[in-house]
DNA sequence: CTGAAAGCGCTTACAG
DNA sequence: CTGAAAGCGCTTACAG
């Protein structure tokens, strides 16, 4: 007859089978298998011999279990498709792999209701901390979620209360340095286009974007404002409308690079050049943004960085979470404004008025490559 | 004196707590808990009201030890900032999601020692399964994790072995119908860019690239094909080199659109007029091929689709290993051809040799949504 | 329909 | 330096 096939593979070994093989108790199978000092060294090899014939792997689900910790973090952003969340997310799960953690992803989708679910999920699979890449400025959920201890950290967007542990760009310094470069080279006409006016990152952009206009004592005209959404279309749609205005403006800042690549899109459609009829700025500074056929000016918020430092951040919330009670952890990182093709700075003809050129002190960007 | 600080929260409630509150044995908390049918629905209601009294949040880790299921993924991917990774992450996840299930995001930042280290780390945390976006033809790591019975899914690539359970695109279709449309154009000089040869994605479209120039009759050149690695360096430098032969060819088939892309930035450095002077067709269709700036004629491979059978494919392989074992799952998707704006075929005027147009019946792309 | 008991595979005081 | 025992928080036959 048919050799009977292995099936259902013989459980995996576990402490206790090297424990017998080695001859020694299970705790002391531990001790080796942590690196604990004091065993003495013939021991050790016995046991490790042990393992290395069974090929022992040890669960990291018990030792959760009974360690009460997972090494796991959860980390939610709203879309990963979106460059600004891969990059930053690319950046987590290096830096968290380097410390020997893990990352869980969740995607909401940009489905509000989906960031509450996920939150829960992640505290039910015990996870050491988590890690939000988008909160509103009113958010009920975060905070509920801030008071119930669980480490966490907030990247690129903050709560108007201001509590919690974050990583932002300095999100008005941005808005402010992009307008004032506009005003630079002449622009008096500039528009801004956001995502919603309930995220930070968008509303303090806006604001930086007012500072500068008033800073330089141009009137802000409320009908060159725009936020309706985080959708690509939603941004097309206030292009459209904002670019049909009979007395358009010559510049507009978007509030980030995929907002600022919608506009210069319909601009094309409306045969409006790009930077020579209409000036295009934006935030982010994802790779598209440095491709020859774009050639975007822009704010670098040197997402790499921004990811490293949300998980070395809250590596150190979850090794000392009272010290970060009362004072969280919030840090702010400088913008670098990267001067490129779509503001008309580099293409003395396109700019407007012939003024004179006064670049502040940047970076001039060419590819990232 | 100052009221004492509650600190180290008291630990959060267990089946034991709630089966104290509502006077039943702990098994009747899971029963009630996993909705077991049988349970006095007096009963239920009471274990319901102490688990609601006191929050009580199952915990997964302790669920998952006793199931010895952990309803975890882990996904294996070289570069979540390549759009191609991001978009299947994005569908992985959501369906991932709506079973059930969480997803570990393993990013090996191409490179390829990562790969062995992270399934090492995946088995350790007793994932269910173990999708992976990107394999070697030659990879004994993959080989030796089939091996092992550990429930897996490949994704985009596959192995020379023709082992696994796998979704990928018709890759030799692709390849060789981006080439026949170049060849309809009129092309007759026609490279081709790739990745690596020992990916089977690059390898196979290569091959229905050759399979195309042959059956028209047409001599490949070798000198017109390059594979020299995956950065976008190295496509920058594979497309400097053919495109500065004295003899260079009229279009290109780039394996994929990031490859295209960087051939479109070269050829433009070079005073190359795309489609005028190089005709570009790339495969993927990434959302940033569709950009007004950009018009890439490309090959989708329904990338959300491919993500959601990789998913709903290694559920089916969890459930009835055996059943797999023997006769992997294996789908092949078919290509959908994208005419856009960088073959030069929907501008008369660029056109080679003023050739009437042969489109094969192909959907015609404009923006994604 | 419900409970007592054993078990999932680790770790960790506590003795010695 | 090492072992016996208890415990992490669930689930699941097995009785009744």
């Amino acid at each position: 007859m048919a050799v009977p096939e292995q099936r259902t593979p013989i459980h995996s070994p576990t402490v206790s089978d090297v424990a017998r093989r080695a001859c020694v108790s299970r705790a002391t199978v531990s001790r080796v298998l942590n690196r604990y000092p004091h065993v003495r060294s013939e021991v050790r090899a016995r046991v490790e011999r042990a393992m290395a014939a069974l090929a022992y792997r040890p669960d990291a689900v018990a030792r959760s279990l009974a360690r009460r910790e997972t090494r796991t973090l959860g980390l939610v952003v709203t879309d990963i498709t979106n460059p600004f969340y891969a990059e930053t997310a690319a950046a987590i799960v290096k830096t968290a792999r380097t410390h020997g953690y893990t990352v869980i992803l969740c995607d909401t989708d940009n489905i509000p209701e989906l960031q509450a679910e996920y939150i829960e999920v992640l505290r039910q699979r015990r996870v050491d901390g988590i890690i939000l890449g988008s909160v509103f400025l009113h958010d009920p959920a975060v905070e509920r979620l801030i008071d119930s201890g669980m480490p966490c950290m907030l990247y690129n967007r903050r709560l108007r209360s201001g509590r919690g542990n974050y990583v932002v760009l300095d999100n008005l310094r941005a808005g402010r340095e992009l307008t004032r470069h506009l005003l630079g080279l002449g622009h008096r006409c500039i528009g801004f286009i956001g995502t919603l006016a309930g995220l930070s990152s968008a509303a303090e952009r806006r604001r930086g974007y007012r500072a500068a206009l008033r800073e330089a004592g141009v009137r802000p005209q409320p009908q060159f404002v725009h936020m309706r959404g985080v959708t690509p279309e939603l941004a097309r749609e206030a292009a459209r409308e904002i670019l049909a205005l009979p007395d358009r403006p010559t510049a507009i800042v978007a509030s980030s690079d995929r907002v600022a690549l919608s506009v210069i899109e319909i601009a094309e459609e409306m045969g409006l050049s790009v930077p020579g009829d209409l000036a295009v700025v934006g935030v982010d500074n994802i790779p598209m943004a440095a491709h020859q056929a774009i050639q975007l000016t822009t704010v670098d918020q040197h997402l790499a960085e921004m990811g490293r430092l949300a998980v070395e951040g809250i590596l150190d919330v979850i090794r000392d979470p009272e010290r970060y009670r009362r004072s969280p952890l919030q840090q702010v990182l400088a913008p670098t404004l990267i001067v490129r093709r779509t503001c008309g700075a580099l293409d003395p003809g396109a700019a407007l008025r012939g003024r004179r050129l006064r670049l502040p002190a940047v970076h001039k960007g060419g590819s990232r490559g």
